[in-house]
DNA sequence: AACTCCGGCAACCGCTGTTCG
DNA sequence: GCGAACAGCGGTTGCCGGAGT
């Protein structure tokens, strides 16, 4: 459209505003109202552009302003609609009343940035991040939004983090062990050179997760079937939804999992956030079926391995995933 | 005490969309 | 229909103060 800038006209001042000038500004507006930004310096007595102005006052002068330390809500509010806006920030101050977009973007890009790296998520896409470790801690704070929305701090939620990412991370371990060459080409009570009890021990080192319901077969890598034990399934994170675009993504049915090995699927839970932004869990078609579970045949294992039984899976947008996981049977 | 580093935030820059002559 | 003026928006910069060494 070129136009040129106008703050390129000589002679007029950048940087900071002086008190004597917000209160020119200040008295001016009270009295006359804004009107054209651009006639308003001259007519304020201000030796700065319009443009300045204007900033100054709807960023800061403007006697709405609501200063001060982000609320929990309000925090929360801007990570819901971040997620389905992205950066639109004025469309995001229109719901905090009194937040300018300017504060808006600036707390975003420093604290909530800082806060989804802390958990794993890409603070771009809101997608976990796609390295491996990365997406651990990822994975486990989907499955512990629940508690964080329940006035848990973040404090205290990023040492539990930590704490389930040295859990995760024995669990990658595991899976990388069973997902090996050798270990398909290995004997049955032999994986990746590890024995079935090795393999036990190591599980039975997780067992603790079960009691924190954060573990989950999406948290390992790529399916195993009847690789070893009742099977490890698992979601590639590449289909991971998003959360800024609530996923139909499907899962392989648990009738898919029965044929093709040895699962036990339960599927009966409830959704993990029923944020009035996304869809509920009972409106979309990955809505809570009945309970059900599927035999165990590995005829190998059935008998004499620990069990791990399929649980439900939620993301935050409320997609149920029908999906085994570990859960052990004493 | 002096220096460096880093995070937070106000302000600027440049682009886009709208209005108007 | 065209272009200039204007307002708004999002990205970026740079200053300042506090923390760390």
């Amino acid at each position: 459209m070129g136009r040129s800038p106008c703050c390129d006209e000589s002679g007029l001042k950048k940087g900071p505003w002086t008190p004597e000038e917000d209160q020119k500004l200040v008295k001016y507006i009270q009295k006359q109202g804004h009107g054209s930004w651009r006639a308003l310096p001259k007519l304020a007595g201000l030796n700065r552009c319009g443009k300045s102005c204007r900033l100054r006052w709807t960023n800061y002068l403007r006697p709405d302003i609501k200063r001060g330390k982000f609320s929990r809500e309000e925090e929360e509010t801007i990570l819901n609609l971040h997620s389905i806006l992205g950066n639109k920030w004025s469309a995001i101050a229109s719901h905090l009343p009194g937040r300018t977009d300017n504060e808006i973007k600036n707390f975003r890009n420093t604290h909530l940035k800082k806060k989804l790296i802390q958990m794993g998520f890409d603070p771009m896409t809101h997608r976990p991040r796609t390295d491996m470790f990365a997406s651990l801690p990822h994975l486990i704070a989907l499955v512990n939004l629940k508690e964080l929305m329940e006035h848990q701090s973040w404090e205290e939620h990023a040492v539990r983090l930590q704490a389930e990412a040295a859990q995760m991370a024995r669990l990658q371990y595991l899976q990388y062990l069973l997902q090996s060459p050798a270990s398909v080409a290995s004997a049955s009570n032999s994986i990746s050179g590890i024995t079935d009890m090795e393999a036990f021990n190591l599980l039975s080192s997780l067992s603790s997760i079960k009691d924190t319901q954060v573990l989950n077969s999406s948290q390992l890598e790529t399916p195993t079937p009847s690789s070893f034990g009742a099977g490890l399934y698992s979601m590639p994170f590449s289909r991971l939804p998003s959360l800024e675009t609530p996923s139909t993504f499907e899962t392989p049915s648990s009738k898919d999992m029965a044929q093709s090995s040895n699962f036990t699927v339960f599927s009966q839970g409830e959704t993990l956030l029923n944020s009035p932004w996304l869809p509920s869990a009972s409106s979309s078609s990955h809505a809570a079926p009945p309970a059900t579970e599927t035999s165990i045949t590995n005829p190998a294992d059935a008998s004499s391995s620990p069990i791990y039984e399929g649980a439900p899976l939620f993301w935050p947008d409320g997609v149920f995933i029908e999906d085994p996981i570990f859960r052990e049977i004493a």
